[in-house]
DNA sequence: ATTACTATTTCGCGAGTAA
DNA sequence: TTTACTCGCGAAATAGTAA
């Protein structure tokens, strides 16, 4: 979540075309206020504002100013652009709703299996909490759309093998816990399941129970992201 | 530039996350409040205030809402997608300025031939403005800038015959005109150009001239966009 | 010309609450 | 439970202007 003000987003996104992210560059208020849509007078409260919170620095050169990005300050605007991205980009989406329900303590172990756990920190971005979500799907337009969802693009961890036996592969699917509540989960298909179309195997990096309050018979929402084909 | 208005973009992105632009999904004004970090009261006018302005379609399914996001909606949230991906790719910036001069017409008449202009709609999006603004760069560190405009990327037009005779290529640099008065724009580098490096060639949609009230003779500035490769 | 102060207005948000 | 109204506060914008 960007803690930047939405109404510095103009302005940073301008300053940034004329190339303030590596270099100082000169600016005065009056023309950033008409490129952003603004007055004079917001465009030079914004400069300070952002001066203020860190996200650019800023001096006087004789009557003008110059005025270059922090590096924080950019981080703020890419992470907005990235989360604009997931949302142009990773529509449609297959919903999910149902019932959470124990699991069988199965999902934990192998989560904590270091073949598995630095695959889905590398190919995931985390490490999951050791625990999954199981949830039983109450309706049939639920279990319908949990047939679909091997169709499309997933993030694939591959199998492997300690010498005693062999761990199968698994496809996670980005996914939403109650709408946004968490952002950051993903739906599994193991290869060897033993559970049924009507079930849905979630991670997190985060304690799901915990930080959606929820606990074993309350209904929850998921929404998996499916990735379209980049071409 | 986006019409949106900016407070819109957080309440956009969570609809778009949970599928909303393909479909109805159905909300509650208690939760979007939550995932935007606002107000139920707040997430309520957004929708109310979303709708009357065409970006979403919202109804009332019981006690709660469905909504779904118009194409047009969509395409607000693309093009401030798209014009914040352009400030955090496509820097560093190659800036100039100097004093805008009387063309010889030759550039008018080179972009008006059928070769250059289908290439110029296919690849640069537009047709130019038939004339082009030639700046006398004033300064040394604009001239060692323009020397170094060949080494980065740029939009190839290739050369063509007519039966008579050969017309070489164009290079095209995408470009803001007086840090971004002219959103689109391009420096052009000819094969066969009759101009030094103290010469630049920009070209855009529309009458440089015109649109940002510029005479021969006065001070302009060019932010050329250098292209990052991608990988 | 410029920045940025003060005053004023407009706008967005949350609290309280009706339906 | 829900949505969405009114009201009041504070944030953010513009206008006017000093320096």
């Amino acid at each position: 979540m960007p803690e930047i003000k939405l109404q510095h987003i103009l302005t940073m996104r301008e300053l940034m075309l004329i190339g303030a992210h590596h270099n100082f560059v000169e600016v005065t208020t009056t023309n950033l206020g008409r490129v952003i849509g603004r007055s004079q007078q917001a465009a030079s409260k914004h400069l300070m504002e952002l001066e203020a919170s860190g996200y650019l620095e800023r001096s006087r050169k004789g009557q003008k100013l110059v005025v270059r990005i922090t590096d924080k300050g950019f981080s703020e605007i890419q992470s907005l652009f990235t989360s604009l991205k997931a949302a142009v980009e990773l529509s449609p989406v297959l919903r999910f709703e149902g019932k959470v329900v124990q699991g069988m303590g199965e999902g934990a172990y192998y989560l904590s299996l270091e073949g598995y756990r630095k695959q889905f920190k590398e190919k995931l971005g985390y490490e999951p909490f050791p625990g999954t979500l199981n949830i039983k799907l109450t309706d049939k337009v639920f279990t319908d759309a949990r047939r679909e969802i091997d169709k499309y693009h997933s993030i694939f961890i591959h199998g492997f093998s300690d010498g005693k036996r062999t761990y199968g592969w698994v496809k996670c699917y980005p996914a939403l816990v109650n709408d946004g509540q968490i952002a950051e989960a993903a739906v599994l298909v193991l290869e060897r399941t033993h559970y049924d179309d009507s079930m849905l195997e979630v991670i997190a990096p985060v304690s799901i129970k915990k930080t959606v309050g929820i606990e074993n018979g309350d209904r929850v929402k998921v929404n998996v992201q499916l990735m379209i084909k980049t071409d």
